[in-house]
DNA sequence: ATGAAAGCGCTAACAG
DNA sequence: CTGTTAGCGCTTTCAT
């Protein structure tokens, strides 16, 4: 009995033919260790979850391929949980997943920072684009990937940029306002804002005309499905873009690529984001980083010019004007 | 001790004053039953799993969603698992999750029916999009959405229509075509087919060439991601489409819709699907049906129109030519 | 209506 | 190196 136990989870400590002959009998019979009653005891369950704020979101969705690729590699299963933008379910989700999963990848978390740095250390935690002192946390560059946008929209001549804002409250969203700032100022550009909106395209819809009336030649827009939206509502008021395509998304949805006209974007590594966060659960969970230290690990987000290959034209080039009606 | 046990679990055999005075300690200690330890004595784990063939379509994404809410909502938890469009990946999944959940909802399955017939019944099963004897399905009504699809064609007056065929071995794949070639010869149209090609946008820009060389005035694709692919690249090569859009997909991914020009897709009610299929196994696990019964719930697919709700034109009214070059 | 006791399937500590 | 024993946290007879 507890050689056949020994021989599933300490394979060394007993006998090499002893170990053979059980696992052939356990193939055999079809038997396999029953984790409910493996994690009475042990404590650990080898189940980690997910928590994002909105499962419709494409942007989640990448985030999970990428946890369950490299959580099944691992030999763990992943629980899914949408917390519906709410910071109350996600605290429940919290509670409610912490007893049965050994850890869990928190992603954009909508909760407000002195919760978070109170959770308790079990289950161990990893954040995924939301930085808070003390917690392991991956996250993009936002700012980098944002001067990269900025860079290109002042090469094009553009001086007057609008910002379409996503969720209040959100930490993304605040680092990409802030990194779009910090690279205006440096560029000498001026940068107004829209929103907050929803992120999702039809946001970007109700959003074109407000885009319009500010006489900006740029647009930054939160998130991909957003700039896709005011992309497709120019479209159907017949707008010209006379300056050049001068809308950009953030985000790494690769439905986006395929709008017509190609939209330009700052393409965030979504999916490996999502593994880097369970390999950092997973180098806690069995001990190879202290636990809960609160490094950080920061993926690269890059601008993607759609359609051309080619650096932005020089600024003398092209002179921008305000979009306008066709 | 065995007054708190039945206080959660049979509220009704237990003095009304004991129980309050049993949960009202437990919610000071936060005290929350351990699902493990419950499971290995009833048998039950209070979780659901969904297994796709790939975490990467936006199909199953909606799928998935459908499924996390509705489990929720009746307190169940849910794994994931991709399945990586491999049968033997699959079937090695069912197993590893079969321990672990008290039932599974299998999305478009590339298992062999023999081996779906002979699937345990433990866990619980319920189908997606599959057809199996005996098995409990729930399925969308592709036939319905093709003989749609072709009756707006055939009234634009196309006459040969060319189908963009989907992985060999999916069933989803085999139920649109069928439905398409009935469709077809009731009209009596013509229908041609390419492929298959993987589902996905870059199979569409592969197999543009091919669907123009076909003669064809109509292309239906096995979903929209293909379809949108080729109209990417039809623009690309700056291609017209003299007789009216003449490209339709098939599935319900609403980023799809965010396409210029528009795109006709035939919507499937994805998330509906998924909420429906975890509601039947839900049924099964508390004996609302009989184990294993193989009805089979129907959801109908609607053609839709982008751009106009207008009924298309009388035949007469426009005379398809060929896709050329402009 | 409640308490006592057995045991779900496994692993950990301890003998042998 | 391997067998024996206890007990993880719960539910479920069976008594009371």
């Amino acid at each position: 009995m507890a050689t056949v136990s020994r021989s599933f989870t300490a394979p060394q400590t007993v006998r090499e033919t002893t170990r053979r002959g059980v696992l052939q009998a356990a193939a055999d019979l079809g038997y396999q260790p029953n984790r409910a009653a493996r994690g009475l005891i042990t404590g650990r369950t080898g189940n980690v979850g997910v928590i994002v704020p909105d499962l419709g979101n494409p942007y989640f969705h990448a985030v999970l391929q990428g946890v369950q690729t490299r959580a099944r590699e691992a030999d763990y299963a992943v629980f899914v949980a949408d917390g519906r933008e709410s910071a109350a379910e996600e605290d429940a989700l919290i509670g409610a997943l912490s007893k049965q999963v050994d850890g869990i990848v928190l992603c954009s978390s909508r909760l407000p920072p002195a919760r978070l740095a109170a959770l308790e250390p079990t289950p161990t935690v990893v954040l995924l684009n939301r930085r808070v002192p003390g917690l392991p946390t991956v996250n993009v560059d936002s700012a980098g990937g944002m001067r990269q946008a900025v860079d290109h929209l002042a090469a094009l001549g553009h001086v007057r940029i609008v910002f379409v804002s996503g969720p209040r409250h959100s930490w993304s969203n605040q680092q990409r306002l802030r990194g779009l700032r910090a690279a205006a100022r440096a560029h000498g550009c001026e940068v107004l804002t829209i929103g907050p909106v929803a992120p999702q395209f039809d946001s970007g819809v109700e959003a074109a005309e407000r885009v319009l009336s500010t006489g900006a030649t740029a647009v930054l827009a939160y998130n991909d499905l957003v700039a896709v939206g005011i992309l497709s509502r120019l479209a159907e008021l017949k707008i010209t873009v006379p300056g050049g395509l001068s809308v950009i998304g953030f985000d790494d949805i690769p439905l986006a690529a395929m709008v017509t006209p190609p939209l330009t974007t700052v393409a965030a590594p979504t999916v490996l984001a999502g593994q880097t966060a369970v390999q950092a659960l997973l180098d806690r969970l069995e001990h190879r980083r202290q636990p809960l230290t609160g490094e950080v690990r920061t993926l690269p987000a890059t601008l993607v010019v759609r359609g051309s290959t080619a650096p932005p034209a020089p600024a003398a080039a092209r002179t921008p004007r305000s979009l306008q009606r066709a």
